[in-house]
Order: structure tokens, then C-alpha cells, then sequence
DNA sequence: CTTACACCCTGCTCGC
DNA sequence: TGCGAGCAGGGTGTAA
């Protein structure tokens, strides 16, 4: 699935091909992905135009001209493809269709220029549901999300806030949306490797008796935007076929200095050290021992 | 309030 | 070639 950067490159490829449409039919193939669909999905979507895609943390937000939102988490395997046949194509792109995963398209949405937008997901980790948008700030889904990592709040001092007396491993607090919100175990693992923190080190002892950030919070921060913004730049990450709207690829996976890289040199420059793989949390962890301390 | 773990579901890869 | 084990970018629910 997708983290924060590939959520926003879908949103990204999605965008040109909804905003300003109308979704003329709705073909729900099933009642549920991991969540059961909200009441009467198809119907409330049918007819709407879509106005604006916005991203919190890894949520897409679709903006409907009726007032209603529809929030789309894309799970592990969540994919969308866009598909333009007969005079209605747009030239210049969506040159070739990549194959698709026909056998689990759950949503096909057809668009008022003869479009039609497909949500696929293996393993239906992801799901989508319908608020209103006066209601989204305070939806359970949204209420406990933390910051932003690309967005103004995120700050040493407000970190630091989030972190204090935490005694869980700073990779654990990373990786809780509650903290900051959008990343997942690929961005935590690179991002912990460019600011050269472990990520067995308590996230409490980041911040000083007193509250204040300690120094290695700012690298923290820093390594986190750096990574979010090339990773977005390259397109996001491709793994095991993720696939961003157009049926592309991102680039971003051959940029990983640790992440899949077990028993590889250590790529910063001057550090010898091997790579290894831990498990935190039941979920894979790729650091350098000997440079992240 | 923590942390730890099972679980959700499917597909792919690896070793035998 | 087949088969089971282990693994996968997500998050929730439960128990201690």
C-alpha cells in the first residue's frame, strides 16, 4: 500500500481525469471491501460532479458538488485505472493500458466523457465511505490523525509534544497515525536512515526532560519532508505492480538506501556498515547499525 | 492510557 | 512442477 507519497501521486493522476465531471454510473460489484459500502453508495454518487481531490494523510477526498465527500483509503493492494475507449480518448495520454486486475475490480465509475474509473484491490484492505464535508474534521477516521508531514504543522516543538514520555520505539511512534500522520514502514525506515536515528531508540528520549525538541528531532523532521518529496517527485514507489493512475510506475524504490536491502552495504557515504532487518511490531524494520545510533 | 498480538484477505516468492 | 511457509506498503479490535 501505499504511503503517503503514493496516495498523493493516485490523487495526483486521478485529478485531471475526475475534477470537473459528472459520474453518470456507478457499478458497485460488491457490497463491501474492508468495510461494507455506506447506505445506498451507487445512488448517492450517481449524478454528482466532482469538484476538487484533496489528501489527509494516506486518505484520498473526493469533493462532490452536493456537499458530500467521498473518502477513499486505498489499503495495501488499492488501485485505481483509468480507461478512455472510442473518440472519447484524450490524446497524448493513457497511450497503452497496462494490464489490469480485471478479477478484482470492485467499482467501476463511468464519468459524463465516456471515461471510467475502476478501483481494483486484492486483498480489500482498503474502503471507502461517503461524509459530509462540514462533518470530516471530526469523523472518527479523521478526528485522531496527526500531522501533517508536509503541511505547516509539523514542527520540532510539535513533535516533540507528540513524543513526550513515549516509550515506544520511535519507528513504532512513526509509523502511528496518531503522531504524524501518512507514513507507513517503507518513508520510516528511509527517513530514520537519513536523520541516522535507530529505530529501536526510545521516541521519548527524542524530546528533553523539559519538553523541548532535542536536535536529532530537526533532523528527524528534515529526513521525513526530504524523503515524502522525492519519493512524490519520482512518482512514488512501485512494488509487487502498484500502479499509479495512468497504468505507470513510480521510480522511487531504486532510491531506497535501506528499505528490502538486508545484508547490502550501507549507501551513506563513509559508512561501512551492512544493513540489516529487525522486526518491530510485527512489521519488517531495515536500518544501519552502525550509522544510525 | 499504554503495548502486544491476532486478525482481516489474497497473491507472490522461496526453499524443499 | 507442486506445496507449504513466510512475507507484503494498511489498519482494527481485544486483552493485559
Amino acid at each position: 500500500m501505499p504511503e503517503l507519497p503514493e496516495v498523493e501521486t493516485v490523487r495526483l493522476g486521478l485529478t485531471p481525469a475526475l475534477v470537473g465531471r459528472r459520474i453518470i454510473k456507478v457499478d458497485q460489484r460488491r457490497p463491501d471491501l474492508r468495510f461494507p459500502f455506506p447506505k445506498d453508495f451507487a445512488r448517492r454518487l450517481t449524478g454528482r460532479r466532482v469538484e476538487r481531490l484533496d489528501r489527509r494523510a494516506k486518505y484520498i477526498l473526493v469533493h462532490l458538488d452536493d456537499g458530500e465527500v467521498l473518502v477513499i483509503h486505498l489499503g495495501m493492494t488499492g488501485r485505481f485505472t483509468v480507461r478512455r475507449d472510442g473518440a472519447l480518448s484524450t490524446p497524448g495520454t493513457f497511450e497503452h493500458e497496462a494490464p489490469t486486475d480485471t478479477a478484482h475490480e470492485h467499482l467501476v465509475l463511468k464519468l459524463d466523457d465516456g471515461a471510467r474509473v475502476a478501483y481494483a484491490d486484492a486483498r480489500r484492505f482498503g474502503y471507502m465511505t461517503l461524509v459530509s464535508e462540514t462533518e470530516l474534521p471530526a469523523h472518527k477516521l479523521f478526528r485522531h490523525l496527526g500531522l501533517e508531514p508536509l503541511g505547516g504543522g509539523l514542527s520540532a516543538a510539535a513533535l516533540a509534544e507528540a513524543l513526550k514520555g513515549k516509550k515506544a520505539s520511535i519507528k513504532a511512534a512513526l509509523m502511528d497515525q496518531r503522531m504524524i500522520a501518512g507514513l507507513g514502514n517503507i518513508y520510516v525506515c528511509e527517513a530514520l536512515h537519513r536523520a541516522g536515528l535507530s529505530p529501536k531508540k526510545l521516541a521519548g528520549s527524542l524530546v528533553m526532560p523539559g519538553g523541548r525538541p532535542r536536535a536529532a528531532l530537526d533532523r528527524l523532521i528534515a529526513a521525513i519532508r526530504a524523503v515524502l518529496l522525492e519519493a512524490i517527485r519520482a512518482g512514488g514507489s512501485t512494488l509487487r505492480d502498484f500502479q499509479n493512475a495512468e497504468g505507470g510506475s513510480g521510480l522511487f524504490q531504486h532510491d531506497f538506501a535501506v528499505y528490502g536491502r538486508e545484508g547490502e552495504r550501507c549507501v551513506r557515504p563513509g559508512c561501512r556498515g551492512t544493513i540489516r532487518r529487525i522486526v518491530q511490531g510485527a512489521r519488517s524494520t531495515f536500518y544501519c547499525p552502525t550509522c544510525q545510533r
